[in-house]
RNA sequence: CGGGGUGUAGCUCAGUAUGGUUAGAGUACCUGGUUUGGGACCAGGGGGCCGAAGGUUCGAGUCCUUUCACCCCGACCA
């Protein structure tokens, strides 16, 4: 391409509200034009990325053993009743009505239509299993998007479903994509983790997300110092802490605590270690038709994890609840404690079962309990509600654990027969009776994908793509357009790459030097041939955007240097 | 969905407290010239329904009302 003839409208300034690099950048050097909250049109050069990222997805699916499909962005809304979700998405789905009236959602994810797809089509296990994907436009209205890329309404997403008649079919699929999804980001040149993560309300028996590590992202993520594992803080498990601090002493006692309410307030008043008092932290459970509150128990020296929490309570969101609300219950905010008291169900973090020496709330106004044997409450119920602290020990192995944050690009997740029963999608198996498939859905943001890129490989002066996203790999520049020496070996060069397949830009524009630099550095070709003053000394420089180094090859070894290099 | 902010040239923004010539700057763009190794310089030029609607006033970018859009913090986010 002839940067000159070409549509790349680089500014010099930013859109006031980017924060984010790839925000920055992908908008000042001419990749996307906003139009909308959220909705944003993709310019030559991303849309050459995008192909990219596409092609590479393709092609690893195609060695797994996926077919590529494509589904209408328009979705029936009666799907949605079938499947219970266009409830619980809410107003995420864009719903309008056709001309006949009839309600139609815009896809925010096709799982419904996969599955109908396939219903009625695959009707035998010897039909099992298979795995379609597609590779597609997705709109969902969040309430807030943000970050350009990062978090739009309307994003590029692979979605990929697989079916199968028993659990472990899907369970050997799952690795599989886990394999695929990984040589994909390897390829892209991304540093990433795979990380457990939570189900949420989509359920089934496991997930992990794929991320992108960025000290941009929007999760955090405790990665183990010794071994693979890797979770979202929102699903991540500890074995156990590194010290234990000493247990106080003291007989089993209800203690006056005048106006002791907090955590910090018992530790200086008992001086006890946080690990030995307990806390409470109440909230309201909301379940489909009613609510209630729940009171979670964890350590003082933890925090509650609402994730968990609400995982735990298997409500479909947990909220605050102010004090006048507990009181009416006939809780004393500051003194509840899960001992003698009935008023409220209560989840117990694993992490307290059998727990000595603790300290905790009487239900009494400015009372708490001392030495406390959890063990007199083995009949309650526990669940790991905790969240993880850094240094916590790692769940397989005596490594420590340490937060980073990452992109979430992908999501994997053993789906089970949640959709199919639902849609009533089922095949006859060995014995002539009709199952619900197991499937498996495996999902990729493609554009989020370029933002990822970006965010992990930026510097000042702009992008530095990975030779396996750049929009064109080579930028011949012409330093000066009016040196007909110049020129003719800058088409020489750009003719002869051409031939040999390599995409090219020829910076043919008339500009200085500098602004052309400039404007190469903040497009982010890994490579940059600058035809110049040495030209007369027979010489032209390689510059490369990674290092930002040059360095000066002779006119006519250039072409097989450049060849080796990318 | 709660709280806050901003809408003026393609872009980044002044101007609005206290209403008053023809609404400004930088940048980008066009013409001519000088330049040509790190976003050059000189001269000239085009470009605005001051987000929209209504109101107050002799007079509104500026005051009032309504509305729309966009952004930020939070909640939410298969």
């Amino acid at each position: 391409m002839r940067r000159s003839r070409a549509f790349i409208p680089t500014t010099k300034e930013a859109p006031s509200d980017a924060s984010l690099a790839s925000h920055i950048y992908l908008s000042r050097a001419g990749f996307i034009s906003q139009v909308a909250s959220g909705l944003y049109s993709y310019m030559p050069l991303a849309k050459r990325v995008i192909k990219k990222i596409e092609n590479i997805i393709n092609e690893e699916m195609a060695k797994a053993g996926a077919e590529e499909v494509e589904l209408s962005f328009v979705t029936p809304a009666t799907l949605w009743q079938e499947s219970g979700r266009i409830e619980k998405f809410g107003k995420e789905l864009l719903r309008f009505r056709d001309r006949k009236e009839n309600l139609f959602v815009l896809g925010p994810t096709h799982e419904e239509m996969m599955v109908d797809m396939v219903r009625n089509r695959i009707t035998s296990y010897k039909q099992l299993p298979i795995n379609l994907y597609q590779i597609k436009t997705k709109f969902r209205d969040e309430a807030r998007p943000r970050f350009g890329l990062m978090r739009g309404r309307e994003f590029i997403m692979k979605d990929g479903y697989s079916f199968h008649s028993c659990v472990a079919d899907m369970d050997r699929e799952f690795d599989a994509m886990e394999a695929a999804y990984k040589t994909i980001l390897t390829r892209l040149g991304l540093d990433f983790r795979i990380v457990e993560a939570d189900s949420g309300a989509i359920g089934g028996s496991g997930s992990k997300e794929l991320m992108v590590l960025a000290g941009s992202g929007e999760d955090t993520i405790a990665v183990c110092s010794k071994c693979e594992y890797g979770a979202n803080v929102e699903a991540a498990k500890r074995s156990g802490r590194a010290a234990i601090p000493e247990a106080p002493v003291a007989e089993f006692n209800k203690f006056k605590t005048p106006n002791i309410k907090s955590i910090e307030d018992l530790e200086n008043f008992f001086k006890v270690d946080g690990y030995y008092t307990m806390k409470c932290v109440a909230k309201r459970a909301v379940y489909e038709d009613d609510s209630e509150i729940v009171l979670f128990f964890v350590r003082g020296c933890d925090t509650l994890q609402e994730v968990k929490a609400q995982n735990a309570t298997g409500a479909l969101d947990i909220v605050d609840v102010s004090e006048e609300e507990l009181r009416e219950l006939g809780l004393i905010p500051g003194f509840i404690g899960p001992l003698e008291q009935g008023c409220a169900k209560h989840v117990i973090d694993s992490d307290l079962r059998d727990a000595k020496s603790m300290i905790c709330g009487a239900n009494e106004e400015e009372y708490h309990f001392v030495n406390v044997d959890m063990s007199v409450m083995s009949e309650a119920y526990y669940a790991d509600i905790a969240a993880v602290n850094e240094g916590d020990s790692c769940p397989h192995c005596n490594g420590t654990l340490s937060f980073t944050k990452g992109i979430e690009v992908g999501h994997i997740f053993k789906l089970g027969t949640t959709y199919s029963a639902a849609l009533k999608a089922e095949f006859l198996d060995e014995n002539g009776k009709a199952q619900p498939f197991v499937m498996g859905t495996y999902g990729m943001g493609v554009s989020r994908l370029v933002a990822a890129v970006i965010e992990q490989h930026h510097d000042e002066q702009g992008c530095i793509w990975t030779k396996a996203t750049t929009p064109y790999m080579v930028n011949i520049m012409i330093s000066n357009i009016k040196e007909v020496s110049q020129v003719e070996i800058g088409e020489e060069l750009y003719a002869k790459l051409q031939a040999a397949h390599v995409e090219v830009m020829l910076d043919d524009r008339k500009e200085r030097f500098g602004f052309k630099m400039n404007d190469a550095e903040l497009i982010g070709f890994p490579y940059t041939i600058i035809i110049g003053k040495e030209l007369e000394n027979g010489l032209v420089q390689i510059f490369e955007r990674k290092t930002k180094e040059s360095i000066s090859v002779s006119k006519d070894d250039v072409f097989s240097k450049i060849i080796d290099l990318i």
